[in-house]
DNA sequence: CGGGCATTTGATTTAGCTCAATCCCCGTGG
DNA sequence: CCACGGGGATTGAGCTAAATCAAATGCCCG
């Protein structure tokens, strides 16, 4: 648990480094947030945590999990950079899901103390904040819809898809790195490890995509792809 | 299709039929809004639709599903009095999903090209709006998790032990309605029809609850049920 | 080179789906 | 008052996709 310099020092040569600025409407919340990076594996709320915070991701990917009765993992979400994390309020009881570092994060934190009155002062901040959570609900029901009727193959299909739509100019266009392991595909796909790893040696075989090695993926037939993950959904 | 009176006429003495009223904080906001009711089965947003709009309910229960590629429909959530449908922003696209009442429903309707003017003068409103989404959200995500991983009992348990909390001070304490079919339960928890009809039947046969008939349901072992819902979620 | 971990592959089991038949509740009309 | 019909719900008999159990393989890193 690393606490950083404060985020006002990301001035605006930093902008593309930190998420936060990207949005003109949000800098001057930037202001009263205080920077934080986590290592990877660090968990940043703890479900049951009474202490409730508000952050910005501006670097790095965590996600939204919990334990079932069964000891089970679910994870419920991911998070990207722009995404925020937590609520701003304070009535809201016990954090309900863990949330963790999947890689190297930055993150701009709002204690919760003085939120409300950044909200009040910063209109532009509190409509973000609503639109990102719209868009969060909107992903959250597709996921919803996915878990509900689709086949594996479909499951896996339409991760890899979503995955690759998220990293746009990466070197190899075509080539890109999950930012998950097998198992936790399964635990955000509500799959096993066996099934996850067979539908991906399925559409490997099927010329889709290519392992080259590791958590890389290479896409040979787009709309193959796009094709499968519809595939009952 | 039916617009009824405006919404500024649920004065003080209404309150009780007035969910929009029912917190002091959105009155004001009622007087933005204009007054609708919808019969069972009517379709306020179809997926697709261009034109976007927010609303608030005040009576009534709505679903939000769609239609996916097998044609099968899926409900990704229901709405209840208090909740508010649609998106406040212009900028959202096309709508994803249809909702429809799924019994007579009044709502408070927000033209979307002046609420974010009425956002703008009642920041209560605002902050309504946000909690209310962060709360959808939480429920989303519990949903997710059941989706995941759960049993087809615990679905159909959970599903009648959550219908239950949400209907307090009725005659019979302990009977229920269902709102919904047999068939709308099964979209709703990912099922099919005579899944969930075999495990009402289950649950039944093991004096957790009894079924009267229609869409009754008398919860005689509470315990057990929350029990059953919990298995593996 | 070897140990530990993630991933893949194989064999078997099972929960829930599909297809099919029957039942039950209720409104309608003779 | 009772036969008739129709839609939802229940029950039954296989079938199948994914889980489970088990083993082998590959890979990273000391």
């Amino acid at each position: 648990m690393v606490f950083g310099k404060s985020c006002n020092q990301c001035s605006v040569r930093e902008t593309a480094l930190c998420g936060v600025l990207a949005d003109a409407a949000l800098a001057p919340m930037a202001a009263h947030g205080t920077q934080r990076s986590l290592a990877r594996g660090e968990t940043l709320i703890r479900a049951g945590d009474p202490a409730r915070l508000c952050a910005n991701i501006q670097r790095g990917l965590m996600k939204i999990s919990h334990i079932n009765p069964a000891g089970h993992e679910v994870i419920v979400g991911l998070l990207w950079p722009g995404d925020f994390v937590g609520t701003p309020f304070l009535d809201g009881g016990p954090a309900t899901h863990d949330v963790v570092a999947l890689s190297a994060v930055s993150l701009c934190v709002f204690p919760q103390t003085t939120i409300e009155r950044t909200m009040a002062d910063h209109p532009a901040m509190e409509r973000q904040l609503l639109s990102r959570t719209l868009a969060e609900l909107g992903q959250v029901r597709r996921s919803l819809s996915r878990l509900a009727r689709a086949t594996a193959l479909a499951r896996v299909a339409g991760f890899i898809a979503e995955t690759a739509q998220r990293r746009p100019a990466a070197a190899e266009p075509h080539v890109i790195e999950l930012p998950l392991s097998r198992g936790e595909m399964a635990d955000l796909l509500g799959l096993t490890i066996e099934t996850v790893s067979r539908q991906m040696t399925r559409l490997k075989t099927a010329g889709v995509i290519g392992l080259p090695g590791g958590r890389q993926v290479m896409i040979q037939d787009p709309d193959a792809l796009a094709e499968a993950a519809d595939e009952l959904m």
